[in-house]
DNA sequence: AGATATTTGTTCGTATGTATT
DNA sequence: TAATACATACGAACAAATATC
């Protein structure tokens, strides 16, 4: 494949990508790899019945122990779920969003994301995504929609209750980002969302007086689904980046957030 | 917490969020979940050990094959690896995001993303990036960049050509994200590029007659580059918003998408 | 370099739990 | 209720890897 020319330097075809470390898998990390490819080259579904042929293979036998430790990672890879009693084993099941999620919150266990990365994003896309909704919404979404508005007749008198409120918010954000045309857009954004769910206990700051976030007559979110039926994108768009800043500017404001814990390398 | 009102209807403070289902968990699942609890709470870092009394716990004792089970949940979920010998053990690690992008592939195994989706995000975010990065790169930043680049002397012939090198593109542009100062704009990118990539085996069509897209004079990867060298961001967002265009319009006019696999529910 | 101790990795036999028939 | 088929769990052994002397 790869070829040295007269000047000396070394032209691949195939580019060094991400440097793979292909050290001597564990048998179950072999098995696991092994039966994951089989799942879509076979092209099982989710539902389907992992067949036991694949576990008892004769050239690359393992324990039960070993083949146990295999569907357990692939288990929690959420690529499986085992069934006891007559008729069970493994069945492939699909990923979900939610547990995708479960996993990359890991992601940000040593490494606190930072609130302003978090809105940068949010603000680039949230914007883009109730632009993508206005007037396209059917009955049944508006109603998804208006069940999970929250109205808080009393306002917020600590920091700590504007800033739960606006975590609870977070709720509306994610069926919005539920009702998506763009599924990965939809999923992009209940990621964020969850990684800033995830620094409510470290932002918890009870005392601290708060200066009440100017929201004009009614709350954001009635107006939001309003321009929404209404079709009137651009006003949805300009009122939910509003809406972000205000967020925003208020967590950075009063939430007291620890230093990004930083990796060691 | 919750109160029932004289209507009978409950009122509660915290809101059904996302209906957790809490069946009765398996024992490596339970003993996954509490040593993933306490390495948070004791505030273990990457290159700690864990210690061997989590393991060894009297009260809801577990057999060494139902440790193992919980550890091999750990690793796959990144967040121990483990050594052999003396001094051995499990070890806290790091969620890598490569590892976090593969277990996300897992998401659309079954459910093929749109190459449309992909791109609507992309064009988002990737103008963005290059943006954040004009005139902040490092001689290192600038040198990576460039060590990346890859010049083809021979103008592809075949759509299966240029499909290639649309796709060896990616790594350049997977470079370009790794330089970000918003580390969650970086990890997002690098998630896209990767669903793109995974579309390859599915996308290959090797015979398709192939109208070359117009890139005038250098290729775009160089221009790119001194623009962002030289500072002006204006221009490197405007070159990287035509070139993702480019390389949309020519992914979805020669390449033959598999329609996406339904799940079922 | 080689022996040794330590710790994970793998296997087998067996018993228990659980859901179907 | 009982028989069946399957996952789950336990315990004891042996094999392989690796740091230390």
């Amino acid at each position: 494949m790869d070829e040295i020319d007269d000047a000396g330097i070394m032209t691949s075809r195939t580019p060094p990508l991400v440097t793979a470390p292909q050290k001597r898998l564990k048998r179950s990390d072999a098995l696991a790899a092994r039966i994951r490819d089989l799942i879509s080259q076979n092209g099982l579904s989710p539902g389907d019945r992992i067949p036991q042929k694949w576990l008892e293979d004769e050239e690359n036998r393992a324990s039960k122990g070993t083949v146990r430790e295999a569907m357990k990672s692939l288990e929690t890879q959420g690529l499986i779920k085992s069934r006891t009693g007559p008729g069970g084993g493994a069945f492939v099941t699909a990923l979900s969003g939610d547990q995708a999620i479960g996993l990359l919150n890991n992601l940000f266990l040593f490494n606190k994301p930072d609130i302003g990365d978090i809105f940068a994003l949010r603000k680039l896309l949230e914007p883009e995504l109730v632009l993508s909704l206005a007037g396209k919404l059917d009955e049944k979404g508006i109603a998804t929609l208006q069940a999970t508005i929250r109205l808080y007749d009393n306002e917020p008198q600590t920091a700590q209750d504007a800033f739960q409120q606006t975590i609870a918010e977070l709720d509306f954000h994610a069926v919005l980002a539920s009702l998506a045309g763009n599924q990965i857009l939809g999923f992009v954004c209940v990621f964020l969302q969850s990684l800033l769910r995830d620094l409510t206990d470290i932002n918890a700051d009870p005392e601290q007086p708060f200066a009440a976030v100017a929201e004009a007559g009614l709350p954001y979110q009635v107006r939001l689904v309003r321009l929404l039926k209404a079709g009137d994108g651009a006003a949805a768009q300009a009122l939910m980046r509003r809406h972000l800043e205000d967020s925003e500017r208020f967590l950075l404001g009063h939430a007291s957030i620890r230093g990004r814990a930083r990796i060691r390398t």
